[in-house]
Order: C-alpha cells, then structure tokens, then sequence
RNA sequence: GGGCUUGUAGCUCAGUUGGUUAGAGCGCACCCCUGAUAAGGGUGAGGUCGAAGGUUCGAAUCCUUCCAGGCCCA
C-alpha cells in the first residue's frame, strides 16, 4: 500500500481547461476517405461548387484522356492529383473551374486486346466466318464493351483519389458528339487544304496489318542478321574514269559495298546512296575490287577478317554519282522496271548511284542499299530521284509476284536467310555476321515494325494553309512563343520536335476507331470534300461512327448537296461510291477535344486561345500538345491553350524506369489500402514534379508522418476551441453573438496578433504558389508553417493560457479566437492538397452535424484585419538568444526544466518595450521574464528555490499558499476561485 | 546516334545575376516533458555540391569532356 496522508491538498488538474475535441489523432484514412467521397456525392459537392462560381471568372482547365484500358497506375495518379490540386486551387481562388474528365477510348491496344480475348474464348472463329462488314461491327460493339468496363473501373479509382469532376459527365472520344465534332475539325483541315493521299514509306505492323504512328512505336533490342553485299558495276570503265584510273586497268569488274541488317529489302532495292563530299576509296580486299568509304575500308577489311587490302584509288562521293550497277539476283533489269510499277511521275533512273546528305561514316560501307518503299530516308532518295515507291511486300509481310521465284510469298523475316544463303552461293556476299540492335516494335504486340509504301491519308505540316497562308509547322513555331510553357524548356523541347516532325499520317486499316468519311469512286479517285465530311458529321451525330460501316453512302450523303460543293467532282455519282475502310490516328480524335469537348460543351474563352491550360507528361509535348496544337491551328488557326504543364515520368527510389517486368511498380489500389488518398496527395504536393519523380513505399510512408504532423495541429487547436463559439460569419464580438473579437483591436504586440500576422504572411505565401502551380512550395510552407511557427512557437506558448486561464478570460477567449481563424485558414488552404482531411477539420471546428456543411464550396481567406508590431522580429531574435542562453545553463548542469528558469531579457534601442512579460514568457517556456535595457546577452536566472505554483508549474513570484492549502501564482487562485 | 532534361547531406529538395564557415524538412543520435501522450519540446552529428579538366583573384553556379539516369525521337 502506498501512502497517501498528503493527498488533502487539491487535485488542480481537474480544475484545467485541458484539449478536448471529436477530431481524433487517428486519421484512419482507409475507412473515413470513402464515406466522405460518399457524402460529396450525395449533397451534389460538384455541381453545388460550379453553382457558387457561376459567373465567376472562369478559368478553363481542359483534361487530357487516358487510355480506356487497364486500372490506373502511379503515373495517373500524379496526373490526376495535380489537375485536381488545380481545379481545386482554382476554385478556391474564387474562380469558375470546371473539370470534365475524359477517356481516349478508340485505337489498337483496345482492338488488339479484343481480338486477343476472341481468340482465347474461341469466338474468332465466329467472326471469320462473317463478311467483312458485319465483322468489323462485331468487333467495334465489343471494343465498346471493353472500353465501357474500363471506364467505369477507372472512374472509380480516380474517385478514389478524390479528384472532384463531373464523372457524370464525362467526355468520351467514342460517343457520336465526340466523333461529330472531330470531323468537323476534319473538314476544316479539308478546308484550308492540308489533307492529301499518298504513296508513303510508313511503319507497318505486320502482326496487325496497320500502318503505326511513331507514338505506337517502342525501340528493343532484336538479333538481325548483318550482311556486307557486292554490287556489280555495270560499266567497269565508268568506274576506271571516275577513281581517275586509265581505262581498262582493272582486270575484274568492281563492285559497290553496301551493308544492311534487312536482307530482305534488297528485292526492293533501287538505288545506292553514298555522300557527296566523303572520300571512297577503290581498294583490292582479300581478290575482290570494290568501292567502299576510305574511312571505312580497314574497319570492314577487319570485320571480314581480311588481310590482304590494297587502295587502289580515291574519289570523292560526288565523283561516283551516276555510276549503274547490276542488282545482286534480278537479272533482266527492263522486265524488272516494268514490274514494279511506279507513279506518272517517276520517270528516274533505277540501279544507279546517288547522293544522299544522310549518309554517315559510323556503320556499314558508306554507301547505302536504298529501298524507296522501305525506308524514310530511302523513300525521300527515292522522292528526290523520281523512283518509284517499289514495294513488293504485302500487308501480311509475305512478297508479291514481282520478286525473283525463290522468295515469291515467302514471309519477309523467312527470307532473311534464303537471300543472305543466295548471295552468298552467288559470290556476292562479301561477309556475314548477327547484330544486335535497337529495333522499332509495334507498341502493343511487341512485334517487330517494317518499312512499307502504301496508300495513306495525310495532314501536311508545310503547306500554307489557306487562312494564314503559313504552314502548320510555322504556325505551330510561331505559337510556342506566345504559349506559357512550365517548367519553361518545356519550349524548346517542343520546338525542337516541331521543326523535324514529318507530315502526320492519320489513316490506320483497323475496326476500332473513327472511319475517315472518304469514299472510293468507280475510277479509283478517293473523294472527300469539307462538304462531305461535314454531311457525314451529322449523321455520325445521330447514330455514332457504325453507321460509316452500316448505311450506304447515299444514307451518309443524305445532307450532301453535290451542287453547293465547289470541290465536288465533276459527274459525281454518289450510288457508285464505295466508302473506304481506313480509320483515324487516335492522336487526330484526341487532338480534337479542344473543339469536341470544351468547344462544344461551351467552356471556352471566345478570343484567341480557347483553354487556359493543359497538363500531362512531358511525353506529350510529341503526343497530345502537339496533335492539339496542330488539329486547332489548321481548324481555327491560334493555339488551343494558353499554358502549358509538363510533370515528369515515375521512376523507382534508384531513379530507374517503373515497368511491370522489372517489379519494380507500385499499385494504386494497394496504396490507397496502405495510406489512402489524403496521404498519397500530400506527397504529390511535395514534389518537384517537373522533373523524374522517385517513388518507393517508403516515401509515402515518410508523407504518411507529416501528415500525421499536419493532422495533430490542427487537433490540438481543435480540442482548445472545444468551449469556444465563434460570431456568425463575417461578424465579431460588436453583433452580440459569439465570442469572436474585431481582430483590428488586437493589440500589435499581443503574441496572438504575431500569429496571426504569421499566417497572413503564410496564406499570401501558399495562394501565390498555387497560383504558378507550385504546390511543393505551398504544401512546404504549411508544413513549416504548423511545425514550426505553430507547434514549436506559438502553441507551445500559448498552452498556459488555454489551460489555465479562467474559461472565459479576455487573454484565453483572444487566444482562441486567433485559434479559430488559424483553423478555418489553414483548412481553406489544405484543402485542394488533403480534401478528406481538410473538411474533417472543418466540419470538427464548425461542429457541424450535417452533410452539407464543406469546406469545399469556400474560398480562401483575404488577409486578416490584424497588425502585428514590427518589434516582433526583435523578439524573435532575442528568442534565439535566449534559447541558446538556456541550452548552456542546461548543458553546464544548471537548470533542466525551463520552468525552473526565469529570464532577464536585453531590448536594444527599447524594442521590446510594449511587449507582455507573460506573452514573452510564455514565447520562451521559462516561467517569468524581466526586461533590462542596458544588457546585450539574455541572463538565465534560477528559480528552482522559488515556489511553484501547484497548478500551472510556474514560478512566477506571485506563488504562496491559498485558502484550500494549495501552492498557487495569483492568476491560478482567481481561476480556481480561491483567495 | 540526336533533341530536351536530371545528378547538392542517409532520403526529398532550396541554393537568385559566380563572392564571407553550402541551407531546409524528414530520418538518425542524445536530452527534456508526461496536462497534444501510438503525442509534444530541445540539442547535435551528417556534404571534397556525379567525375575529370579549364576560365577566374574567387565556381555548386560559366566552358569542355566523360559517367549514370529520364522523356521523346532515330
């Protein structure tokens, strides 16, 4: 048994105004998060806060959509919640700010991934079995499906997220508006002439018989073989002439080196580029006579494994321009020419020499094998040269007729073998080895991608359009200096792909997507007129794109008057029209949302650039910025946003890319399930999201302690308001309700005027980042801002009075009244970062019971009525002082508890004249303070012989024995009531 | 291979036009409090600023080269 004779005297602790609130310090995020999502949905939070902003300012954000595909990943969730933190921020800024989310939801992964799925389940075999139409609607109506289900699933994590937009709303590119209006911007691009229809070298996927952008390219590593190939001159004395050599001194006929990892594009060889101004170097290698780059020869000579090397001449490449040769295995040359078919106008020669700037000295020979239909460069040499665009392989990637009868309907990539064998039986091989290098493969499939010429629609970057007589390409330069680019090299990227871009290809030969509304007349003309494709948009409007596959072209043409059309055909005969298969680029429906969802749905500026701000990756500077830019610069010729913002790519906590075979990926569902969303956010805050952006478990972790810091200030200020009520709204103690008071009376040198002009300063501070979309420097000031000035400073300071203070003292109710503005503010400000968190507080601190009540409708505070003394920064720095003074008493072994210290402080020039002993006490935890003008170093005096007041600790002189018997400072014993 | 970009304490980041002992938060260590308590406060130790050259009286900051990442192309 312990004893307790001495317990007569007064348990004060029950006499305290000790913190109390419903606020817990446990968040438990993971269960409260869905029911607040659940409580915006029902009281409408969305339309409720475009309500309030009606007629407001508007400030139009325009979401980029994600692929209607898989679940969201750490990349969407950077993405979303900072479009959220914007639309958020926006809004709170007292601006109309709405946010209509999208899906991209047409295009090949969606069709692969069906197709896919049809062949497991069994069904493909049903829809081979039907006609081409009917099959191309049964596979549109299933990839709606799929789309449909991802959608849905997707909505639901970005909900999740709690990004706040009108999911009820969405735009999708699949829905009949959507498409109608993507041909309208189709018809204007008609219009101001920049469509046209061409043979082109485009990537082909063979696997899936398509034409692919350069977006739905990925480069990997594959094994090809490496050949060095003779080409026989065909006139050994032109060669003599052109080394300078005398005629007839070479006993062999030479020949051309080239080299190529294709083996399979020879067939389709036409030309051998070599540069102009480069030396070659006729040389004798190991028997053999052949030209080949002087730079180049003892490398190759190497390679082969040859020995005996011997120059015989130089030329330069210009020198050997004209030169013919003899194709390695096509041995009737006219027949061949015959073959292969060429345009009107491609008159050139074939199987001759000629130069190409292009031509580098790093690999191969110097001279290039050049292949028109196979190759960019090739194609251009070929342009230039007036070849025809040969191209003997099929979309199935087998050869046509017009190759030799050893490789006829062979698959190319099993003809790699068969023509470097035949070359080699022939002599033409020179050497043979395997290289492994960076290939293109199709994005989804992961097959590898070839060169082919076909029939594609194009949009051409440099023709003048004919509204500003300027190129898209100009045009698009000439408006990234007028856009608003973050962070800022965001321009010069941008430029730098502008001026290499080649015209945009925007046919694909797939079901899945919007079919271009162009019809085939009985001559072989395509037909398509801005007319048309606007009659066309109408129906579309009505019935969805399927209808392009199920109505005939007088049901689609309906709207079409042939007579009204100036650019329609002489003669047309809309019955005879047969309507094309091709379909659009995804990138061209995407890039048309400015016009088919903020446009149409009215949220647009009416001058000049329709959107303030678009915000993605920075791999959609080449992708979606740029499509957007050049869909509305050819439509309605300004930019379709005023600023740009790029974040970076999600890497791993070594800075390595996140990819599912490495294992190295983070998923959203199951963070959201570790730390929920509030927490997930506020580390999106914190980053500098321009640039990489590390993630690892344990840095939502880390997040995961800061917002508990976060969350235990604003609880401890939470449980001192507990007895406190606040006047009504905008009104203060003069109204007679509530205990607020009119901040402008609050004395200057009060500690509660120093905080609230702190916050002042913190809330200008946070508005003015979130307005340059700076929310790491926003969310790090409130996090110092509550770690520091509140925690360590002013709470700790302010304790005393809170708890001791009689209730309803003018010196507690002041100080709380201080609390209650930091409260609503520092919610306000949270409240685009950490939503759930930010209106649980709020609501704790309005003790509102209702669902309606929300810190989201509100705006952010205008600076407090308060002033603070100037002499506040006197105070602090002799703070530092005296901390300091403190710290070596206690490291000496003089006073341990603060307590236990008095201080005698120096006020240079009188500065801390006007200040509150009690306040600067407090400030500094000691338990009195005494200010002396003629001292420079703050004086630490120990009072651990003075009497302690049995109630608050504090020994601040006024300490005796009261009539209950207890231990008490004059302030404690009028609290208690005692005398 | 090219364009843009990143590399500062264990971690995440600040470091203005080159100029005194390179800053912050977190983490860590030690201490205090136990009337914010699965909380709170104090103090402290951590960096040859990716590497190597160069310009300069002086470089994290300017130049060159290299190394290692990222995005987009080839």
């Amino acid at each position: 048994m312990t004893d307790s004779t001495s317990t007569s005297k007064p348990n004060y602790k029950k006499t305290l105004n000790l913190p109390k609130t419903s606020f817990p310090m446990k968040a438990n995020l993971v269960q409260n998060e869905p029911a607040s999502i659940k409580r915006w949905e029902k009281i409408g939070l969305y339309d409720r806060i475009q309500e309030a902003r009606a007629g407001s300012e508007p400030y139009h954000f325009h979401d980029g959509p994600p692929y209607a595909n898989g679940s969201i990943h750490l990349g969407h969730l950077l993405n979303k919640c900072l479009k959220d933190f914007v639309v958020r921020t926006k809004s709170m800024a007292g601006m109309a700010c709405p946010y209509i989310p999208g899906w991209d939801c047409h295009g090949l992964p969606i069709e692969h991934k069906v197709m896919t799925e049809a062949i497991e389940s069994g069904k493909m075999k049903k829809l081979e079995s039907l006609e081409d139409d009917a099959r191309r609607t049964a596979i549109r109506r299933d990839c709606q499906k799929y789309a449909e289900k991802f959608i849905k699933l997707q909505t639901g994590q970005m909900q999740r997220l709690m990004t706040l937009a009108d999911y009820a709303h969405p735009y999708l590119t699949m829905a009949p508006e959507y498409e109608a209006a993507a041909l309208d911007v189709f018809a204007d691009m008609i219009e101001q002439g920049l469509v046209y229809r061409k043979l082109k070298a485009v990537h082909w996927s063979i696997a899936n018989q398509t034409a692919l952008a350069e977006a739905e390219l990925e480069y990997y590593d594959r094994k090809d073989p490496s050949v060095f190939v003779e080409f026989d001159a065909a006139d050994a004395r032109a060669v003599e002439a052109a080394f300078g050599m005398q005629p007839e001194s070479l006993d062999r006929t030479p020949t051309f080196m080239i080299w190529t990892t294709t083996p399979w594009t020879l067939p389709a060889n036409l030309l051998i580029a070599v540069h102009p101004r480069h030396n070659y170097a006729l040389a004798e290698i190991d028997g053999t006579v052949t030209v080949i780059a002087e730079e180049l020869l003892s490398k190759v000579a190497a390679t082969a494994g040859a020995d005996n090397v011997r120059t015989l001449s130089i030329a330069p490449g210009e020198r050997l321009v004209g030169l013919k040769y003899r194709h390695p295995f096509i041995e009737d040359e006219a027949a061949h020419k015959a073959a292969i078919r060429g345009d009107s106008d491609a008159s050139g020669d074939i199987l001759h020499i000629v130069a190409a700037e292009y031509v580098t000295l790093e690999d191969g020979t110097g001279l290039v094998h050049t292949a028109p239909g196979h190759g960019q460069d090739d194609y251009n040499t070929g342009v230039t040269n007036k070849t025809p665009i040969y191209c003997p392989v099929q979309a199935d990637g087998t050869y046509d007729e017009t190759v030799p009868d050893w490789v006829r309907g062979k698959l190319i990539w099993d003809a790699n073998p068969i023509i470097v064998k035949h070359l080699d039986e022939s002599g033409r091989l020179f050497h043979k080895l395997e290289i492994n290098h960076s290939y293109p493969h199709d994005w989804r499939g992961k097959s590898p991608v070839i060169f082919r010429a076909t029939e594609q629609w194009f949009v051409d970057v440099n023709k003048p359009t004919k509204r500003d007589d300027r190129s898209l390409r100009d045009l698009a330069l000439e408006a990234s200096d007028t856009i608003d680019f973050i962070p800022a090299w965001g321009r010069n990227r941008m430029r730098g792909m502008l001026e290499s871009r080649p015209d945009w290809c925007l046919s694909r030969q797939r079901s899945w997507g919007l079919p271009i509304p162009a019809f085939m007349t009985p001559s072989g003309e395509p037909f398509v007129t801005a007319a048309s494709v606007r009659a066309i948009s109408e129906v579309v409007r009505k019935n969805g794109s399927g209808c392009w596959i199920t109505l005939s072209p007088a049901e689609l043409l309906a709207g079409y008057d042939a007579k009204k059309d100036p650019e329609a055909p002489a003669g047309l005969d809309i019955s005879s029209l047969r309507a094309m298969n091709d379909i659009f680029d995804v990138w061209f429906e995407s890039g048309s949302s400015w016009a088919a969802v903020m446009r149409q749905r009215g949220t647009v500026h009416t001058e000049g650039s329709p959107v303030d701000l678009y915000l993605e990756g920075s791999d959609q500077h080449r992708g979606w910025f740029q499509v957007s830019l050049l869909t509305c610069l050819g439509a309605i010729g300004v930019p379709p946003y005023r600023t740009l913002l790029t974040h970076g790519f999600m890497v791993d906590k070594d800075g390595r890319k996140m990819s599912k075979s490495i294992g190295n990926t983070l998923e959203v569902d199951s963070l959201m399930q570790q730390f929920g969303a509030d927490v997930a956010r506020w580390w999106v805050a914190t980053l500098a999201y321009e640039n990489d952006i590390k993630a690892d478990v344990s840095f939502f972790e880390t997040a995961g302690e800061s917002y508990r810091k976060l969350r235990n200030t604003l609880r401890f200020m939470l449980s001192n308001l507990d007895d406190f009520e606040p006047s009504p709204p905008g009104k203060d103690a003069s109204c007679g309700q509530g205990m607020c008071m009119n901040l402008s009376t609050m004395s200057p040198t009060s500690i509660d005027a120093w905080i609230l002009d702190q916050f002042n300063v913190l809330a200008k501070k946070v508005r003015e980042a979130y307005a340059r979309f700076d929310f790491r420097t926003a969310s790090t000031a409130i996090f110092n801002f509550c770690n520091d000035t509140l925690s360590s400073v002013y709470l700790a300071a302010v304790k005393d009075r809170l708890y001791c203070d009689r209730l309803d003292s003018p010196r507690r109710r002041q100080t709380q009244n201080a609390l209650w503005e930091l409260c609503d503010g520092l919610c306000r400000l949270l409240a685009p970062i950490v939503p759930h968190t930010a209106d649980e507080a709020y609501r704790a601190l309005l003790k509102a019971t209702d669902d309606a009540t929300t810190i989201h409708v509100k705006e952010f505070l205008p600076n407090l009525p308060v002033e603070a003394a100037t002499a506040w920064q006197d105070v602090l720095r002799v703070r530092d002082d005296a901390m300091a003074a403190l710290e070596r008493v206690r490291a000496a072994g003089g006073v341990e508890n603060p307590l236990d210290a008095g201080l005698t402080l120096p006020s240079p020039g009188g500065a801390l004249n006007g200040f509150d002993p009690v306040d600067l006490a407090d400030l500094l935890g000691v338990s009195r303070v005494a200010i002396k003008a003629d001292i420079t170093e703050p004086e630490v005096l120990d009072l651990r012989t003075e009497p302690r007041c049995e109630r608050s600790w504090k020994r601040d002189g006024t300490v005796k024995e009261r009539s209950d018997g207890g231990m008490l400072s004059d302030r404690d014993a009028e609290a208690v009531g005692v005398s």
